[in-house]
DNA sequence: CTCCTGTCCTGCCGGC
DNA sequence: TGCCGGCAGGACAGGA
C-alpha cells in the first residue's frame, strides 16, 4: 500500500530521529522479510551513524558513516514506528528489526504481511542493485517529462494502467495514484499504452506530479495499514476523486447517470470514469 | 525484449 | 458466536 507518497511522508518522519544519530542496538527478531536478511546485520549496523535518509522509488535509504547503504521496503503492510522511550517500549507483534538510537528512542520495522524487504550493500554499489538498476525516473524530479513518458509507454502493448504500474517506467506509482493520474488526465485505463498520444502524455506526466504532490502534502493516504513514522494518519485518502469509489458519480462530465466503474486489470482493482476517460 | 501468471503473507470483512 | 472463502496488493521468478 505505501507509494511514493507515504514512504516520501515516513522517510521525512524517520529524518529527525536517525539523521546523524548512531544506532547502538539492533535488535533482529526473524530472519527473513521477503527475502532473508543479510548476513551478520546486527554487527553490520550496531554502532553506525545514520549520514541521511533518502527515498528512491518506494526505497528508503538510508547511508551509513561506514560506506554500507541500507535499503528499506515497506512492501504492502510495512510501517516504520518510532517510539520515544526505548527503556519502555515493548516489542509488539510484527515487530521484526528494531532500530534503538543512542539518544533514546526505538525505530521498530513492523510489517504484518512481510512484503518488505530490508537489503545492505556498499554505497557505491547502489545504483548497480537489482532494485534499482533499471529502475525509471523520480515523477517528482528533473529527469521526467511528458517526452519520456511516451518514449517508455510506446513500446508497450499492455493496457495504461498495467505500464504505469511498473517501476520499471516511472518509479513509485501504485494502484492507487495510478489510477488518480489517469482519471486526472481524461486516460482510459484501458488504452493501449503505445496509443497515448505525446500530448495526453504531456497532461500524464502533469496529472502524476499534482496527485503526488498532493498527497505528499496531506501526509499520505491511510488506507489499512499505512501510519506515518509518528502513528499519525495521514489524510489524503479524502482526496481520492475514483479510487475506491464505484458506483458513485466522478463529479466532472456532468451526467447524472455518471458512474465510478471498476475493473480488474492485471489482477488489480481499477477506477475509472467511463465517460470522461478516453 | 515483452508479457503473463503464480507466489509470498496476514488481517479483515461478508456470508452462512 | 465462529468458521471459511475471498480479497487486498508490490515486485520478483520463471515460462511463453
Amino acid at each position: 500500500m505505501p507509494e511514493l507518497p507515504e514512504v516520501e511522508t515516513v522517510c521525512r518522519g524517520l529524518a529527525p530521529c536517525m539523521e546523524g544519530h548512531i544506532i547502538a542496538r539492533l535488535d533482529q527478531r526473524r530472519p527473513d522479510l521477503r527475502f532473508p536478511l543479510p548476513e551478520n546485520l546486527s554487527a553490520r549496523l550496531q554502532g553506525r551513524r545514520v549520514d541521511n535518509l533518502a527515498r528512491r522509488g518506494k526505497y528508503i535509504i538510508a547511508r551509513l558513516d561506514d560506506g554500507q547503504a541500507m535499503i528499506l521496503h515497506l512492501g504492502m503492510s510495512g510501517r516504520m514506528m518510532i517510539h520515544d522511550d526505548a527503556g519502555r517500549f515493548v516489542p509488539e507483534k510484527h515487530d521484526h528489526v528494531i532500530f534503538y538510537m543512542d539518544h533514546g528512542p526505538a525505530v521498530a520495522f513492523n510489517d504484518a504481511r512481510r512484503f518488505g524487504c530490508l537489503d545492505l550493500v556498499a554505497e557505491k554499489a547502489l545504483d548497480a542493485h537489482p532494485f534499482f538498476a533499471r529502475m525509471g525516473p523520480e515523477p517528482l524530479g528533473n529527469a521526467f517529462s511528458g517526452a519520456v513518458l511516451h518514449d517508455a509507454l510506446k513500446s508497450r502493448n499492455t493496457p495504461v494502467k498495467t505500464a504505469l504500474l511498473d517501476q520499471h517506467v516511472v518509479a513509485g506509482l501504485g494502484n492507487i495514484y495510478v489510477c488518480e493520474a489517469l482519471f486526472m488526465a481524461g486516460i482510459s485505463p484501458r488504452r493501449k499504452a503505445a496509443n497515448v498520444s505525446r500530448a495526453k502524455c504531456d497532461a500524464l506526466a502533469r496529472a502524476i506530479r499534482d496527485v503526488l504532490m498532493r498527497a505528499i502534502a496531506a501526509g499520505g493516504s491511510s488506507l489499512r495499514d499505512y501510519r506515518r513514522a509518528d502513528g499519525e494518519l495521514g489524510y489524503f485518502q479524502h482526496n481520492f476523486a475514483v479510487y475506491g469509489r464505484e458506483g458513485e458519480s466522478c463529479g466532472r462530465c456532468g451526467d447524472d447517470a455518471c458512474r465510478i466503474r471498476r475493473i480488474v486489470q492485471s489482477g488489480r482493482s481499477t477506477f475509472y470514469c467511463p465517460n470522461t476517460q478516453r
